[in-house]
DNA sequence: TTATATGCAAAGGTTTTGCATTCCA
DNA sequence: TGGAATGCAAAACCTTTGCATATAA
């Protein structure tokens, strides 16, 4: 598992300490492949018998996203996600009924509107949301 | 003020009751002309000394919503924010310094990454949240 | 008079803060 | 040794639930 190795790696090139609990979380999201909310760390962390403080969860895990290392999501349901930060700007289609979620590469990313943004009200956009919810093929039927 | 009106007759129509605080979210949503999350609504009361109950403005407002009278929007700080439903889909640019708030139309509505996700993966969208993050003219210079 | 609106108290859930302790570089 | 990691308790913050009372249609 050298993806694994090679984030480490950084983190240190980073002068973040290499933590026990920043480990677990970047191998628990690696694992999954889909964004985790700090409460599905947890649980994650219980059924290894691994029980840590939530606090310091949450605190090395704010490092790692103010690191660069991972990226924060907001599904609208009042908790934030995870998830490793592949450099590769994508967004998700969540299903509203068994909350499975699909990564979503979009072609045309909305360059034309932020330009447009720009020339009518002189706002520079540095980041954006976009986040599509609706019924995924099994949950169709 | 005739477009108030026009809301509170709509809202009767509905079969929804006619209450004080509907009546105050409305006239609030409709006056800041930008989305204001039920803390904001709740000092602007304050404001007029008419001080409600937290619990009976939530209720109010997610009457509100589930109406169709209102919509909501979330600019991943925690809190939901509510406006008036003009009817017209629409995002936000949000200013990370002041925090104004600035309405985005968008001609072209994502319809063609959504037909193609549903191709794709027969993922059926219902629904995207779409809103742009970064720094107004004002906080520019 | 019946459903709705409102108030009050309490709790739920996620996240943060402060302080003490442990551990690693 | 010093700064970072971790734990613990508590609080902050937004939101929801349950029950009682008042009010409008």
């Amino acid at each position: 598992m050298h993806r694994f190795e090679a984030i480490l790696e950084n983190i240190r090139k980073k002068g973040l300490r290499d933590s026990k609990i920043k480990r677990k979380v970047i191998e628990y999201l690696l694992k999954a492949n889909k964004p985790l909310s700090i409460g599905e760390i947890i649980e994650l962390l219980d059924q290894e018998e691994f029980r840590f403080n939530k606090t310091s969860l949450y605190r090395e895990t704010d490092k790692l996203l103010k690191g660069g290392f991972i990226t924060e999501i907001d599904f609208l349901d009042g908790k934030k996600r995870y998830e490793i930060n592949t450099g590769t700007h994508h967004h998700h289609a969540i299903c509203t009924k068994c909350k499975k979620i699909v990564c979503v590469e979009i072609p045309n990313n909305l360059e034309e509107v932020e330009k447009k943004l720009f020339q009518d009200t002189q706002f520079k956009v540095e980041d954006h949301v976009l986040e599509f919810f609706g019924t995924c093929k099994e949950c169709s039927k």
